[in-house]
DNA sequence: CTTGACCCATGGGTAACCCAAAGGTTTTAC
DNA sequence: GTAAAACCTTTGGGTTACCCATGGGTCAAG
């Protein structure tokens, strides 16, 4: 099948397929007359594992590494166990992250309610965000990335 | 004061001052015989803005508007609510889409340690993951991005 | 006058794609 | 039979919010 015949029997883009095909993940055979990329069975497996694999948080790098060693012979169980161990309290953070994010949108939103809508005043910056907590490293530099 | 004067004090790196300054974000002014940046205590106000809006959820580019907004006079309040209340949802569904990654990712540990290790099955891509439930529009195609 | 600390601008990298352009091929329809 | 539609190719640039390396100027102190 053709390019567009394997990403829409996986439920991706012609483009994703093409990046994957870049970055080695799928190895597609050429049609020797015209060099159109020509993807087997196999590789529609493979696509649909790569799907799997990011659903659960892997980059493509990573998925590449797993799948050359499993095209090795070797078993990349161990490699994907670690690699999935060592990300989880990544995602937790994030997560805690975000809903504190969320958290102080909220705040933000509920606050205007009691506010007369137009605040006009118009030099100031807006007194909302302004009146938010200053990010906990400045006033005199600390640590790092918050992020 | 000079960049990294500034930055201390804000609590991020110059090259983030730099950045910003190259947005549009922060206009110092320049020694005129050395070319160096020069930000006044406007500009450090102007940066702790940026970082309490950052953390917000602004955007570099939305975090201009507004202050283009209000250096005119125009109260910017308006536009940072109705910028507040439409991401909010789509931050409610990045961290579902989270949890739901990091539920897949326990529930993959899980079900590892009622497994024998090795698992070696060698041409055969990890089971676990093979396992996965596909991405819900695979199959015969559907409707249009996940993320 | 020579360090060392700081400044500048330019350009390239990150992650995982998306999109446009320019041109060849295949399919479909009249 | 042929022209238009639909699809293929590669190349190169864009997205986000910065980080980092390079090469070179500047400045305060010893």
């Amino acid at each position: 099948m053709k390019v567009s015949e394997i990403a829409r029997q996986a439920g991706v883009t012609a483009e994703t397929v093409r990046h994957y095909t870049r970055e080695g993940l799928l190895t597609p055979e050429r049609h020797p007359e015209n060099g159109y990329q020509l993807f087997d069975k196999r590789n529609l497996e493979r696509l649909r594992f790569i799907q799997r694999a990011r659903t659960l948080g892997f980059g493509v790098a990573e998925i590449r590494d797993i799948l050359e060693h499993a095209d090795h012979g070797d078993s990349p169980c161990p490699m994907v166990r670690d690699l999935l161990a060592s990300r989880l309290p990544q995602i937790r953070a994030r997560i805690a992250e975000l809903e504190a994010l969320a958290m102080r949108m909220e705040q933000a939103l509920a606050a205007w309610e009691e506010m007369p809508d137009g605040t006009p005043d118009g030099h100031s910056l807006c007194r909302l965000i302004e009146s938010f907590p200053e990010p906990l490293n400045a006033g005199q530099d600390a640590g790092e990335e918050t992020r």
